[in-house]
DNA sequence: GAATGACTAAATGAACAAAACGGTCATTTG
DNA sequence: CAAATGACCGTTTTGTTCATTTAGTCATTC
């Protein structure tokens, strides 16, 4: 046994932060859960904080094939995006990593979870303008800048599924995709 | 002097709310800074947070005065919206009261503040949730929730403002203007 | 020479004492 | 005598202390 220590780590890490969240996981407890001397920790990585920038690297990748296999040649922009976002807001509700983060972010601000939070949804907001770009390119949707079509796209289906479960009940994907077609795509003006 | 004494509690009290938020004004000063003795201040107000809430309701009027005063019957319903919303937030970047109360909201989560907080955006929600109603009467815009539809132009909004000046450079009056008639009314497809 | 855990300086938080708080009410005042 | 008041009360918040815990190091081990 104890072959590859540096996997053992980040595993032990990741099963920690879920757990009891950044700050409240110590590398003593990583590296008894690892079954590795403390020390050893410090031999791959800098300090706790390259630990969990390793570990956000790998969440990250994850969220991007997440993304893209919700991804289809063959259907519209909107729908892609749609389904896009959906799975990734379902990714971050469903993993324990994401959700006991973003809880740490709001309520307690630890600084390097709020920082890691922030390269989260730079890194969705990346992928969307890729998208919106090349739906540009392809006559798909008006012209416009990619950046702010990605913002705005981000943040209404934030708001939608985040926020406005707080006043009324939770709208389903289907009546998402709906208003987001609705709203950003078809216009209110008659 | 000292006639108006209830007028004179509700002003040193707005001022001091404005100047320490709610949590860090405490009677005692509110009572040194009207010249009026502690016990008086409870034959007008029941307590603490009643006067808190005669306060916000003073500012509610004020802020609804303020939209309805950007509403104009000749021109478009979008340009309507856009215009009160914008006084709106502006308001509220203006006046000390209203920063000082969110930043209480957001940093400590003072529980009356974030009450309150949540009063003002359902009075504002309710504005505009009018304005779409009278639009889709008049066939101005297109049959829809009113709101779904406030909702998703106040966050489209605040998102704008508020957000998108963390990470970029404001967006002038016009932009915004161009923006919000560009994704909500018109929208993106081709 | 890779792995380790005893070690250290710094950070944390439990526990306690002191101060400040919102709200009351017996007394004062006009 | 009705309206105004501030000393007073029980509770909460704040400042302080100090024992414990923490991230990170490094001399020792295997």
């Amino acid at each position: 046994m104890a072959i590859d220590r540096r996997k053992q780590i980040i595993e032990a890490a990741t099963s920690s932060f879920s757990l009891y969240g950044y700050k409240a996981t110590t590398i003593d407890q990583v590296a008894k859960l690892a079954n590795v001397g403390k020390g050893t920790i410090y031999t791959f990585f800098k300090n706790k904080e390259e630990l969990f920038d390793e570990i956000i690297n790998g969440l990250i990748i994850e969220m991007k094939a997440v993304a893209n296999e919700a991804v289809s040649h063959s259907d519209s922009f909107y729908e892609n995006v749609h389904r896009a976002l959906y799975r990734l807001l379902e990714f971050r509700k469903q993993h324990q990593l994401t959700i006991k983060l973003s809880q740490e972010a709001r309520d307690i601000g630890t600084p390097a979870v709020v920082e890691v939070m922030e390269k989260l949804e730079l890194a969705i907001l990346n992928f969307i303008k890729d998208k919106v770009v090349l739906a540009i390119k392809k006559g798909e949707i008006k012209e416009c800048d990619p950046e702010i079509t990605a913002f705005i796209m981000m943040k209404l289906y934030i708001a939608l599924i985040f926020d406005w479960e707080k006043k009324h009940k939770p709208l389903g994907k289907a009546e998402l995709s709906q208003l987001f077609e609705f709203y950003i795509f078809k216009g209110l003006s008659t």
